[in-house]
DNA sequence: ACGTTAAGAATTGTTGACAATCTCGTTGAC
DNA sequence: GTCAACGAGATTGTCAACAATTCTTAACGT
């Protein structure tokens, strides 16, 4: 249920991550948001150290941005990180599909359909913050079946800034291009046909992109924010 | 001078990551040596606390696993990450060198000329450290001369892993194919021939990942260690 | 009114001592 | 002689108070 294990052996600092992310993913939490370590520590029931661990484990994920003597704050990327994600992305992930078709048990293809039932159900219930999240973790997904240890880290670090540009550049509800693509991608693993796979997750990724890159000029989200109010105070859980 | 900044604004953690990072790629720490935090607060003549953010950095990095309450020793993958670390970095290499070849201005090219001098220099006289560093480092500047920082931090990443690899599973001196295959990497990039240098990287990469696949099934250098002896002391500097 | 400056409040960074855990040599029973 | 329990020493993990920095607010002079 935890989106992903990080390296920590540490059950709190995991969780903070942990949730965090998820605030991130599912838009609870908006780029350039500030991060206050005391009001963490209440809300997780901590100490500070435990707290300050794990911005300083979100920073190295490239989740937060922490300003020396001034706080955290979850991480803005530029226009020009979001190309070098979604660039190093469809490296990675054509090979990830690759290697799938090859390695990819009937449990495993039996975990994907099921996912992208989830996916589906969240979308015919117009349930957005899941869908969001969902999409993502399909990618994650196939890193985790995969089995390759390091391929799953690096897509995480490209996730979270692809994810990061999803919040700051998303004009409208450009939908997230349904759980259609991710069955076609399935299909090709399914049939083992590992050219059609990796050409369905290129153009996946690239529909992915190009949605993105409609809104380019545009300011991102927080910019707004933090040139004019200074002191907003984030919902309370 | 460093090999490379970490995202860590604190001078004393940077250097403190940068010379353990260098120790390994040359050899003077072996893959599964311990790091005790106390000898690190008087090596470096800072707190433990900078010690312990120190090693965590390396942690995510990969270059140290951390035990919980028993310490931090310098990481031994195993063949299995060698192989994705190989694969990712071919993948991000070729989009390396593809790019490069677009945006490589004329002193990109003489700082990669320059490099390549000071590689034929080290092999010529016989100084195997500074070879392995600085064939390191080639990767690492062409990623840094691309300009994509995200892409700098992932080969960064991946280059640990290659390394530690090196490092353990280095039957004799496999010379680390000298520094012509990186010339005739330059010499594409020079040509703006995207295919041919691209091509050149994979060769190359493959030529540094068969050399290693040699001795696959000898057991890693500390794995003799670890299993024998345990209170082997670290050379003081 | 505007910009500047300075004290106070809020927030982050650091330190040192203390607690928890592990290592390893010793002792003792079988 | 072998093995298990034990305890001293060594090493790592944690915490709470203290120091340093930044942000806010308000007063002040021009």
């Amino acid at each position: 249920m935890p989106w992903l294990s990080h390296s920590t052996t540490n059950d709190v600092i995991n969780q903070i991550c942990d949730r965090i992310w998820l605030a991130v993913v599912q838009r609870t939490l908006r780029p350039g948001a500030r991060l206050k370590e005391e009001e963490l520590t209440e809300i997780f029931g901590t100490t500070r150290a435990r707290v300050r661990q794990a911005l300083s484990i979100l920073e190295q994920d490239g989740l937060v941005t922490i300003y020396p003597n001034r706080g955290a704050c979850i991480a803005e990327p530029g226009v020009e990180d979001a190309q070098d994600a979604f660039s190093a992305r469809l490296a990675i992930e054509q090979r990830l599909v690759t290697r799938l078709c090859r390695s990819a048990s009937v449990e495993d293809i039996a975990t994907l359909r099921d996912h992208i039932a989830q996916e589906r159900a969240a979308h015919a219930r117009g349930d957005s913050e899941a869908v969001i999240r969902l999409s993502g973790e399909f990618h994650m997904l196939i890193a985790k079946l995969s089995g390759a240890e390091l391929l799953l880290k690096i897509l995480r670090m490209l996730t979270i800034r692809t994810s990061l540009i999803t919040a700051m550049y998303q004009t409208q509800a450009t939908q997230t291009c349904g759980p259609d693509e991710h069955d076609r991608i399935l299909t090709a693993i399914e049939a083992r046909d590992e050219a059609r796979a990796s050409n369905e997750m290129a153009h996946h990724l690239h529909h992915l992109e190009t949605a993105l890159r409609l809104s380019d000029t545009p300011i991102p989200v927080s910019g707004l924010r933090e040139a004019l109010a200074t002191n907003l105070r984030k919902r309370s859980p």
